[in-house]
DNA sequence: ATTATAATAGACGCAGTGTTGGAAAACAAC
DNA sequence: GTTGTTTTCCAACACTGCGTCTATTATAAT
């Protein structure tokens, strides 16, 4: 919340450990990502790192809480919960930030990272539609949101690791049909 | 494939680090495990450590293989392929195994693991029914086989940290009626 | 131009890595 | 049990990364 006021410079030493990080995560697991390498490959003296970040976790941690920034917000902005199932136009708007972001969300949710940004995509579940009625037992309310974010996210982390070939609008029907007709399409013919 | 002929030393050595190992795990994320502390609280010298593994991720590396070979053994015994959907009680027996050894499956696939065991366990998809049409492109087909087994496994995951309190059979249904049936359970009566 | 802030360079002790060589202990086979 | 093999232990090694610090230089903001 509390803006940081920052100089041109610190701006771009910033943006560049985040950039540099990105680039790395696409070839070693964040876990062999020390800060002098990080450091050596942006051009940066291990110092500086340092007056900016307490280590590459918390590097990470900022990043992703930009995004979800930014994810959040576009979900209160076109409210999407107001439909459900939610039209394929709608999920697509989100999918093409996703592939404008593809090298980014790529970083963040790849093999390479560390899948702790999967919690943080979980809390998309808070701003899901409250249920309703009270018949279904909160645990099961859990499984099934855990079920369906996950599954979703994981077709979108593959859909961008093979370069999102299909378009938002097509990914987006996929996805409101297995979640909401389960995965018939297995083998099967669509009717 | 290979059978290593060990010691009763060495076979109490590569238990011992694998128990250790799946303690810490508990509360430790693996990527700050070191060799050290591992053998310290094994109480086994680093030196021995280095005779049967290369590393931490070997290790875990090892244990995965051997987990694996245990499912996809149970996979081909009590041929699951042959029903689609397959019976709740089917499924259930994979529930029970999973929970017997909980303690490791939660080592393996929970937050403090490098969760480097999705992909492994993504190959369940190999043995899931061939399609019998040719009607649906086989992209879709690898999305879906994502969507399903991912959902699947992190409803698991989340099952098993909680402490597994829902009977395997219990869960077996929830998940077999989200795979097919989708995630109306969602705040909607069941009719 | 002055002031404040950021980046650099080099050093520090500390901790973990992966390897080595030799002594001690536990094992298997006879 | 004695013998020979294998495993573990112990202590040291050089190496790398970490996190912190101080002094120095460079660059914004006003």
């Amino acid at each position: 919340m509390a803006e940081k006021k920052l100089d041109q410079r610190a701006k771009l030493t910033e943006q560049l450990l985040k950039n540099t990080l990105v680039e790395m995560l696409k070839t070693q697991h964040i876990s062999k990502i020390s800060v002098r390498a990080l450091c050596e490959r942006a051009e940066l003296n291990r110092s500086t790192f340092y007056t900016h970040y307490a280590d590459t976790a918390a590097l990470l941690a900022q990043m992703k809480q930009e995004v979800w920034q930014r994810v959040s917000g576009l979900l209160n902005q076109q409210d999407i919960r107001i439909h459900k199932p939610p039209a394929p136009a709608l999920l697509a708007r989100f999918l093409e930030y996703f592939k404008e972001n593809a090298a980014l969300f790529e970083a963040l949710m790849g093999e390479n990272s560390d899948f702790a940004f999967k919690p943080d995509l979980m809390e998309i579940t808070q701003l899901l539609p409250r249920p309703s009625s009270q018949e279904v037992d909160p645990r099961t309310q859990e499984y099934v949101k855990t079920f369906g974010v996950t599954g979703c996210l994981s077709v979108i982390q593959s859909w961008l690791a093979d370069g999102a070939k299909e378009s938002p609008l097509h990914m987006a029907e996929l996805l409101i049909d297995m979640l909401f007709g389960g995965i018939r399409h297995l083998g099967q013919k669509q009717e």
